[in-house]
DNA sequence: CGAGGTGCTCACCTCCGGGTGAGTACCGCA
DNA sequence: TGCGGTACTCACCCGGAGGTGAGCACCTCG
């Protein structure tokens, strides 16, 4: 799934836009991009507590094919690439504030525990 | 999962809302008693094209306990069980719509096929 | 001189979401 | 009489998402 692109067909419009954010820490790694721009590889792995390395990047690559994300090599001796948002992943990002804003008062109605996590 | 309460602490409201959609034909069905209002069982099972019967049931039941649907059974001889959003499946609905959009945008820009379901 | 950080890749394994197919109790229709 | 429909449940199996842990090439800091 990761090195061929996914455009199954679609029912409808939502499903072609889970396919893009299916996967464990997909949204999550949307939210971090969001808010803090761009981040390095490191920096995302410290802001998603409880994320592997391996899915870290797959989910990273996925992201880059489905033109969400823009990675930058530099080419330095210690190894250094930064993620960003592309405009599709800001508009994606939008789109999910409205799930966001929901989710949070399931939250509140359901009383589940919430992981706020620690911005260093 | 089905039986037991999912609540498990998040991240934020988007893997809150996740959690609820998460699961191959909930956001179908969501769509389908959005469109249709109430439908039963096999009304249902015959507007998803490929969907097992055990799915369905399962996918429904977790949405009931999530608060999603309504789950009315009339105990006449040919059984007949009928299903409709509360008010909390129609918000969420309603904060599906814009990543909907997105996805059609989406579908759009990469050409993918789209399923066309006749509606009978 | 070694430990640790950087950004990965690779191999392996586990778990569970989802599919398949059978069974059930009752009815209507041909 | 028996087939098909209604709304399920149960048992089983498979594939893939996701986790674990190692290795690598190079550098800097203590």
């Amino acid at each position: 799934m990761a090195t061929s692109a996914r455009q199954g067909p679609y029912f409808c419009g939502i499903d072609a836009a889970m396919d893009v954010v299916s996967g464990k820490w997909k949204s999550l790694i949307l939210w971090e991009l969001h808010e803090h721009g761009t981040r390095r590889f490191a920096e995302l792995r410290r802001g998603l507590p409880g994320v592997s390395e391996k899915m870290l990047v797959q989910h990273l690559r996925e992201m880059e094919e489905d033109g969400l994300v823009d990675r930058e090599v530099y080419p330095v001796v210690p190894p250094k690439v930064e993620y960003s948002l592309t405009e599709h992943g800001v508009s994606l990002n939008a789109a999910l504030e409205s799930l966001a804003v929901w989710g949070r008062e399931r939250i509140e109605r359901i009383g589940a525990d919430k992981i706020t996590v620690e911005v260093a």
